[in-house]
RNA sequence: UCCUGAGUAGCUCAAUGGCAGAGCAUUCGGCUGUUAACCGAAGGGUUGUAGGUUCGAGUCCUACCUCAGGAGCCA
């Protein structure tokens, strides 16, 4: 295949081309598209950065250059020159007027790219994932997936955490509720794939104070919505000596903190997404005085109020019991009512997890938050105060049938020197589609892994 | 696991129980500002699988397979 001999001066980038409007460059990227009138060639480049419509008149360049591109294949690899110029219609659309091409792979006639610039069904798309990447809406989402990936590390780097990972293969049902992929370790033992890292990352907090955790998860249930992966990213911050106001707080300075970086650079992205972006930004909108408005909070007690309102005016189908845990439409519906992500503090215990702490206001419920998403996309971030006293996490322990010997290094935690600590876990996947406004999460993923899918 | 819906050309979809169709894609031709460009022509089919009802099944019945999104559960 030929290299580029082009000058670096020249070599440049569809994102940045608004820099070099009038000057000769060069872009290494693909045909997205071609159209023609006559002797007048409109080939769309893309390049991963973004897209970029050329012209080519048949008068001003060589007849070898025109039939070459005339007769090119979409998504065929390519070298392009060109001088960059202001769209006649659009002066914010820049073109490239072609001045040279080097076709560095051309796809054959007889073998297509299979991905048309048409509306495809979403089984059809999946089984082609690896090229329906390539098209503008899918390489925004990847990019701005990046950027949140990104943010979210940077928020805790920045601010004294300590990243350590933990391990990927468990030897036991972390919170023994989810259903988890299992594999034989080495004959003897059983081993499953994590389905969270909390428990280990209680233990690197006790040695080094803040820390987080970064990795995949993974989920055996069999979830069939548009919520849910076998296989999806969490980001999880532990943090000893922090209460559950404090919890609540760094999760709204972290989600903040997110949103601002989407929005500082992924204009252009969330436009041919389709995110209306007045969404993203009343999300972090100061109060009239320009001070900081903190994402609402409502207790569980509060938010079963509303529902039962709701279903009272005929908004909500069915009427919310008391003690049972939020369902999906109730979920909607609370985050409906607010356009900042609202906190939603203090289940029953009775439906939470084991190592929560008790209210000591009110000890049958649960010092947990789970921030909902606005826009009905629900929970996005789970947390809790955990259990520090040895007692009481013993009793909790029994009291869910999970095996105690299993657990026995999470008791040392409070055995040896225990304090009160607090953490969370966030997906990254939900929190894209909801940043992005999609649909579905199989798209926030290069790879997406559900229950029925697991090619390519 | 349960509920609902969908499987017809490479893709997206039509077809009252009575000749298997269209748009896009591909090939050929036309067009100097096109925006999933447009116009003309050609090629392209074991209607998811198996069985059944019927003179006749893409269409009706049974079972199965695949996919979708909703419940439960969760991030």
């Amino acid at each position: 295949m030929p290299t580029t001999n082009t000058t670096p001066e020249t070599l440049t980038t569809i994102a940045s081309i608004g820099q070099h409007v009038g000057q000769t460059v060069t872009l290494r990227g693909w045909l997205y598209n071609l159209r023609s009138s006559g002797k007048l060639l409109f080939p769309t480049f893309r390049d991963g950065t973004g897209t970029i419509q050329g012209i080519v008149p048949k008068a001003a360049v060589s007849e070898e250059l025109f039939e070459t591109l005339k007769n090119l294949t979409l998504e065929s690899s390519l070298i392009v020159s060109g001088t960059v110029s202001a769209h006649p219609k659009d002066p914010a659309i820049f073109e490239l007027q072609v001045t040279a091409l080097t076709v560095t792979q051309r796809i054959p006639d007889a073998t297509p790219f299979p991905i048309q610039l048409k509306e495809n069904g979403p089984d059809f798309l999946m089984e082609h994932r690896h090229l329906w990447l390539r098209t503008p809406r899918q390489s925004a989402i990847l990019r701005v997936r990046a950027t949140i990936m990104r943010a979210a590390a940077e928020y805790f780097d920045t601010n004294g955490f300590f990243r350590t990972d933990p391990p990927i293969l468990t030897p036991n049902a972390c919170e023994g509720t989810s259903e988890l992929f299992e594999m034989d370790y080495f004959g003897d033992d059983k081993a499953f794939l994590t389905q969270s890292g909390q428990l280990y990352v209680e233990a690197t907090a006790m040695a080094l104070g803040k820390v987080y955790s970064f990795g995949p998860t993974f989920r055996a249930e069999k979830s069939k919505t548009r919520r849910h992966l076998t296989e999806f990213w969490m980001i999880e911050p532990e943090v000893t000596y922090l209460d559950l106001e404090g919890l609540m707080q760094l999760a709204d300075d972290f989600l903040s903190h997110i949103v601002t970086r989407v929005l500082e650079s992924h204009q252009a992205d969330l436009k041919v997404i389709g995110k209306d972006i007045t969404k993203l930004e009343a999300v972090i909108a100061p109060g009239p005085d320009g001070e900081r408005v903190p994402f609402p909070k409502l207790s569980y007690d509060e938010a079963h109020q509303m529902l039962l309102d709701a279903h009272a005016k005929g908004l909500l189908e069915n009427a919310h019991t008391y003690g049972d845990d939020f369902g999906s439409p109730d979920e909607t519906y609370i985050s409906n009512q607010f356009s900042k992500p609202v906190m939603v503090h203090r289940y029953p215990a009775a439906v939470k997890a084991f190592y929560m702490q008790p209210d000591p206001a009110d000890p049958t419920k649960a010092l947990c938050v789970d921030v909902l998403a606005p826009e009905g996309y629900g929970e996005i971030i789970g947390g809790s105060q955990r259990v520090d006293d040895y007692d009481l996490l013993h009793s909790r322990i029994v009291a869910h049938n999970l095996p105690l010997d299993a657990f026995q290094w999470y008791l040392d935690l409070r055995k040896y020197g225990s304090v009160p600590h607090s953490g969370f876990g966030m997906g990254i996947e939900r929190c894209v589609a909801w940043i992005c406004g999609l649909d579905h999460v199989r798209e926030t993923i290069p790879f997406a892994r559900t229950l029925n899918r697991i090619y390519p």
